[in-house]
DNA sequence: ACTACAGTTCTTGTATGCAAGCTTGTGGCC
DNA sequence: GGCCACAAGCTTGCATACAAGAACTGTAGT
């Protein structure tokens, strides 16, 4: 494969598990030691990603992860809401129902597992990939290529939303919430499966914010100094 | 404006314009004299439109804009038939209404009868870019901004998708649709504009492969040689 | 006349080089 | 001692250079 398209997939996936944060620095030179490729190549994965929505360049500054404001996170939580709900309502893999549809509820009932094990084993990279990836499985399962890559991107920007507002969103919830869906879907009732993504988001969405309202850099660093100011160095 | 973004823009804007076909090849000099840059930068806005799906690679013999198989095409269809019935189930300013759905409707109504013009003025390409940009526009005006950027996309896919299966979809249907659907806005029944784009979304899908299967390279090159052999040069 | 092959040319793929701008550290000045 | 100016270094922005592969053309041989 192309060798920028390996890169920008690295970046997202290492989003997707919350191992980059926003705001944080992506330096070109370092990233092409990183890889063994010239700048260049990295350039060309940073254009993507740009494209995408994950990184924005400030003019000879450097590449940053994006960091959403709170509007811009409340607007990609509305995006899923309406992406999702709509995906699950106009499926037509629900409608005819039958034998495909034995086969997709088994696959997601296996990833509710995976997303089980990883919450129990305690590994949190895995288990916020697996979390975000139920998502875009669903997608899969459906049938919807476009949509699939799509959900892919939405839920990497929601995943980074909730690492920059600290969610007190509980995984096993999460995971619970999931079964549930597949659940409706293998009784072969979208309006319900609907019903409860839409329900599932909100719930995710509103476990934001609870604790921390924006940190913005000068924010951050002064809660990292805080201590050391009261302990009067 | 990043210079890239500005070459991505106007490239996104030939497709939905219909000035660039699928399968046109776009080769990195000749673009790179057009805008009077270097190879670099044109190849960094390949990258940006490679993400988002507009053209591909083929190694070592050049980029070209995406021809959608009939699959592609209709899921590209169908993943616009769940975001946008999405979006209007799930949007917050029907449900609030007030004043600024006034605004929307009347900036909508606007856009309509900018479509109208177009048609009446029989300038196809503003009128196939207005006809896109109709949905684009919604999904701004309903305030989702994410939404926009992705029905951007999603509508010049289905843009290329109709100019590869020659669509035999009447314009002005298209436009009386729309103008339906800002109707049911108005009247604040999110409901009912959702099954009317519904409808209309199929319609214009149903419109494709009806005349034209697939027209690969050779047959067009095959079509547009057809006049000269006909005279007998 | 048709095919096979070699040379040429054109195009992409990747690295490197150089200019411009920001950051930071140092020195001088008030 | 504190503040400002300037310079060094590092980073991005963009162009150019060069290598490698594909297509095309012309030629020779059957």
């Amino acid at each position: 494969m192309a060798r920028q398209i390996e890169i920008a997939q690295q970046v997202v996936e290492s989003i997707l598990a919350q191992k980059l944060k926003p705001g944080e620095r992506l330096g070109e030179q370092e990233l092409a030691d990183m890889f063994g490729v010239s700048r260049t190549l990295v350039r060309e994965a940073l254009m993507q990603l740009q494209a995408r929505g994950f990184v924005e360049v400030r003019t000879r500054k450097g590449w940053y992860v994006v960091e959403p404001s709170i509007e811009e996170a409340r607007d990609a939580f509305a995006a899923r809401r309406a992406v999702e709900a709509g995906m699950l309502r106009e499926s037509q893999l629900l409608r005819d129902a039958g034998k495909p549809l034995q086969a997709v509820v088994r696959r997601l009932r296996q990833h509710v597992k995976d997303e089980q094990a990883a919450i129990a084993s305690a590994d949190v990279a895995t288990r916020t990939f697996l979390l975000a990836d139920f998502h875009v499985c669903l997608a899969e399962c459906l049938g919807h290529r476009v949509l699939c890559g799509l959900l892919r991107d939405l839920t990497a920007r929601t995943t980074l939303v909730a690492s920059l507002y600290q969610s007190t969103h509980d995984a096993r919830q999460s995971c619970a919430d999931h079964a549930q869906i597949v659940s409706a879907l293998a009784d072969q009732d979208p309006e319900q499966a609907a019903q409860l993504m839409l329900v599932h988001i909100g719930d995710v969405e509103s476990a934001l914010g609870k604790s921390a309202a924006a940190i913005d850099p000068r924010e951050r660093l002064r809660a990292s100094l805080a201590p050391l100011v009261r302990t009067r160095v």
